[in-house]
DNA sequence: TATGAATGAGTTTTCATTCAT
DNA sequence: CATGAATGAAAACTCATTCAT
């Protein structure tokens, strides 16, 4: 039991450090963080850190996949519950988007990873793994919603996932503070739907 | 006459150097790319940058900034060519995503600047300024676009022309050397025009 | 208590560090001075100097002040004592020219800043500050001495003030290693003080 | 003859590189200035300067003898003439003075030298020799003086040249633009010849 | 376990000097 | 002779990582 409590207080110290080094590596890119300016935002010296993870590769490693599965687990249960194809695929949509702003760093964080694939790229193989179960589910999704004539039968899923998931990147990397607070955001989200190309019954 | 010459040359190397620096900074992100690296691999020595950039930041922002440059100056002419706006944002479209693969570090570099504003604040003002350039004639040529009936009148242009770009960048960053061989790939370059939410007359 | 020690110990390592480079820099100048030296020197890495000084010119600045201040303390303390001014002038220049061998390398640090102004403007200022202090306390003590007849009364403190500083920093700075244990030094050190014009009463 | 005309354009840029090495050597130290700064300044391009020097160093030795010789040669000229010693020395110390200002940085650049002997040994010596000249001068010329009762007999001569230089340069490294047109000035260079102790006949 | 001083390899940048034109 | 591009050695400074306390 006296173990626990110190567990807890390891997870406890080890989250902290992970949520700041998700901001700062965001913000500032993975070389321009310095472990000891993690260590130093979260009220610890600079070698506390290496207790935790074994170096900084690590560390930014760990920052990468551990929220990007966390936010991949909440999509993709999402996708479990009951409904329709169209209304699980417009709920999920609904979702990412409404909290786009709140992962910003998150999605930048990945989105850094791609855009060095030659540096990091075992992680990027993980992160790409990672975005393909979420593509795979989308597709699966959207296929049935097709036979359902919820979805155009005329596009492919393939390509109708990889399609949506590129723009919710696309939107998050040009996202600006005021973006969310913009007149045209609620549009856009709706237009992110309308990738998915749903037939509108009786919109007209 | 003799200067001429002289400055033809130095113009050649500045280029070379630029390219193998929107190589690499592309590849390696900017703080992993080093000076010596660039100036090894054009096959000069290190000192040798710095007498056509004045250091290193100086030259990434001419590697991010000079080809973005190019690149919207093609897109712009496209748009002011003769043809209705459809026809004109389909042959952007086409251009685009046909080059899309050429320009695929380039438009990393692009995404890089925005993944890390905090770092680059200059440099991302310059890119959002550049790209608002192209997102303004966009616009206005999809609004004539709706006035004239070719496409969807719903729309707000503001969102459309955000949409897109964020898709053209989104695509970008997660396109892979095997996606534009894929079979999937004319769908998806199709799906992007579909973005524009063309009216189809008597397509069908 | 367990801080004090810690306190202690980089006090007395940064004591060490200033001690070397005052000796390096009024050696070799300022450029001709590495840092690395500097530590290899006293024995640790060239990181080191940096978590003692946030860089080079830091450490220059440290080195020129700090022991201009002591000395000027030390020689303000002893115009401060009891006496008259005539005594208390022909003590500060004897104990002056006693230790002037001591302290070379710091005055010439002091002369290399003056020599150096358009490139240290803020130390040459802050160097220039702590002379006239000097010089203000000198011409005071004068004019007192002056106004006993112990001072020749057609000369101007301010003047007398000036050139016995000149004085002092040309000897300083045309002084050799030998020149010290000369038998002229002597006489040397007691033309100083005739710099003063002292009225000589009954001294024969 | 045709070989004299080119001779004298060497001779003539030889200077024009020589002058501006001595001020900016003096304004900036040796290793802060840089040769491409002396070449520009005077409008030719890096490379020409060591058609004329064969290396930085060896400039530099030019900028700080070639002053000095002429300024020596100039005051023992002074000393050479018709009069009696305290004339002459009057006559030199007045010359020095008035022209101090207008010497600054050859002044300056020969004490530069002497902060850094260890960095400049043989230019060092070489400067102490060409002082040694001018004060064994000096001495003789002070030395008769004594001799004709111009002087206090009390002192020894080698002292007293030593002091005056000592002085001289005290002066010129603590000579601020503003000091050679303060009210105090004309004392000031008044007491430099004090320093030599003349017996003053019927000044009372 | 936390600390934080020390390390030292690695990077940018400078600049005297060379040499082909 | 003058040019000025290229060189490459050298120096300041950074920072992940270690380890004695």
């Amino acid at each position: 039991m006296a173990r626990t409590v110190n567990e807890e207080k390891r997870l406890e110290r080890r989250k902290r450090i992970l949520e700041e080094a998700v901001i700062l590596f965001a913000e500032n890119g993975y070389s321009n963080t310095t472990t000891a300016l993690i260590a130093k935002n979260i009220g610890v010296t600079s070698g506390t850190i290496f207790q935790y993870f074994p170096n900084k590769e690590a560390l930014f490693h760990a920052a990468v996949l551990e929220p990007l599965e966390d936010i991949q687990k909440k999509s993709l249960a999402l996708l479990q519950q009951n409904g329709t194809p169209a209304e699980l695929l417009k709920n999920m949509v609904k979702d990412q988007f409404d909290h786009i702003y709140f992962y910003t760093n998150e999605l930048r964080l990945v989105q850094s990873v791609l855009g060095q694939r030659i540096r990091f790229p075992e992680l990027t193989q993980k992160v790409l793994d990672s975005i393909k179960v979420m593509t795979d589910k989308i597709e699966s999704v959207y296929a049935e919603g097709q036979s359902m004539r919820e979805f155009n039968p005329g596009f492919s899923p393939a390509m109708i996932s990889r399609s949506y998931i590129s723009f919710l990147n696309g939107v998050a990397l040009t996202l600006g503070e005021d973006i969310v607070h913009h007149p045209e955001w609620e549009n856009l989200k709706a237009h992110a739907y309308y990738l998915f190309a749903p037939v509108q019954h009786s919109k007209n």
